[in-house]
DNA sequence: CAATTTGACGACCATTTGGTCTAAAAATGC
DNA sequence: GCATTTTTAGACCAAATGGTCGTCAAATTG
C-alpha cells in the first residue's frame, strides 16, 4: 500500500522559499512567511524539509547549483575562451544593475550572515568560491595557453581576483547600483588582463 | 537642577554593541546580548538609545566613521600617492587574514542584511561607499597628474573598481581565507594599474 | 541638609518566534 | 468498498523576542 502521495511538488516549494531567503535574508525570513510563500501548511512544511534550517539548506543547494551552472554556460569550453569570459562579466554587470541589483545575492548575504556561524552553511559557501575560483582559473589557463592574456598574468591569481571584484560588485551595487559604472569596470578588467 | 549624571560613558556603550553587531549582524543580536556586552540595563539602554534599532545606527555610524579616518589616514595627501595606495591595500589583507577574516566587515554583512530593506541604514551605507569612492578617485588622479598610472587607467572607473575588489575580499575571506591569495590580488592589481 | 531631579534596575507585558501534535480527509492497493 | 497509509490543516505550545513601566537610590543644587 502506497498511501495518499505528496499534493506538492518538493523542488516549487525550494523555489519559492529560495525567493524569500533572497529577499530577506535567513533570520528575517518568518515562518509564516515561507507558509505562504510555499502554500505549504506547517505539518507539511516540517514533514518534508525538517525545519527552517532544513529548507535553507535546501534553498541555498539550489541558488548555488543554479550559479554554476550559468557559470559552465559562460564559460563553455567550446566557445572562445574570452568570449565566454566576458559573457561572464556581463551577467554580472547585468545582476548589478537595475532591481536585480537591489535584491543582491544569497550567497554573498549569507556567508556575511551565516559564514561563520553555521558550519553546514559556511562549507556550502567555501566549496561555491572554490569552484568559482576553479572554473575562472580553468578557463584563464586557456587563454593564457592561447596567448590571449596580457603578458605577467597568472590564472591563479587573476581568478581570485575577478572572483572577488564580481562579489564586490554585487555589495556595492546592493546601495549603490549604476549600470554605467559596472560595465565600465568590468571594461577596463578587460583592457588590463586580456589582449 | 541638573539631577544625578549618567553612571556609563555610552561612546564605549555604543563601542561594545558594535563589537557585537559586527559578530553577529543585526537581526542575530538580541536584548540580553547587547545588555550583557554593555553592562547596560534594559531601561538605561532604552533610555539611552531609544531602542535596539537606534542603537545599531550609532553603532554603524561609528564603524563607518572609523575606516574613513583609516582610509583618510592610508591616503594622506602629504604621503607619496603610491605608498597611500599600498598602505590602504595592505590594511585590507591584513583584514582579510587571520582571525579577522572570519569576522567580516559590519558595512558590507549590513549592507546585504538590510541595505535594502531600511532606509536610514540604506542611506548610511550609500554614502559611505561614496565617500570611499571618492577618496580613491582622489588618490588616483594624484596619481595620473604624477604620471604615476599605466596609461589609460582612469581614475573614476579604477577607484570603483578597487573599492569593489576590496569589499569582495572580504566577502570571499569570510569562509576562504588566504593570506597569500590576497597579497598576491593586490600585487597584480598595483602590476595593471600603477607604473 | 533638604528637595528634587534623574538614572538604574528588573519585574512585567504583549507579541512573535520556531516547532509539535491531533484529527480529519484523501488517495492508494486489495 | 474497505483498510491502510500518508497528507493536510490548523490548534496548540513553550520559549524568546523587543519594549514599557514603576520603584528606589543616587547625585546635584539651593
Amino acid at each position: 500500500m502506497r498511501g495518499r502521495p505528496r499534493e506538492f511538488d518538493p523542488d516549487d516549494a525550494i523555489e519559492s522559499a529560495m525567493g524569500v531567503f533572497w529577499t530577506s535574508g535567513y533570520h528575517a525570513t518568518s515562518l509564516p512567511e515561507l507558509l505562504e510563500a510555499t502554500n505549504l501548511s506547517r505539518g507539511s512544511l516540517y514533514a518534508a524539509f525538517g525545519d527552517k534550517h532544513g529548507l535553507f539548506l535546501r534553498a541555498l543547494d539550489r541558488y548555488i547549483a543554479d550559479s554554476l551552472t550559468r557559470l559552465d554556460a559562460d564559460l563553455d569550453p567550446h566557445k572562445d575562451v574570452l568570449d565566454g569570459i566576458r559573457a561572464c562579466l556581463a551577467r554580472y554587470v547585468e545582476r548589478t544593475s537595475g532591481a536585480g541589483a537591489k535584491r543582491g545575492c544569497l550567497i554573498v548575504a549569507t556567508a556575511m550572515e551565516l559564514g561563520s556561524q553555521d558550519v553546514e552553511v559556511e562549507q556550502r559557501i567555501r566549496r561555491f568560491f572554490k569552484a568559482m575560483e576553479a572554473r575562472l582559473m580553468t578557463a584563464l589557463e586557456r587563454a593564457k595557453s592561447e596567448r590571449r592574456l596580457a603578458d605577467g598574468v597568472e590564472p591563479s591569481t587573476a581568478a581570485r581576483l575577478i572572483m572577488c571584484l564580481l562579489e564586490g560588485m554585487r555589495v556595492v551595487s546592493k546601495t549603490n547600483a549604476d549600470r554605467g559604472s559596472s560595465q565600465a569596470v568590468v571594461q577596463a578588467l578587460l583592457d588590463r588582463f586580456a589582449k
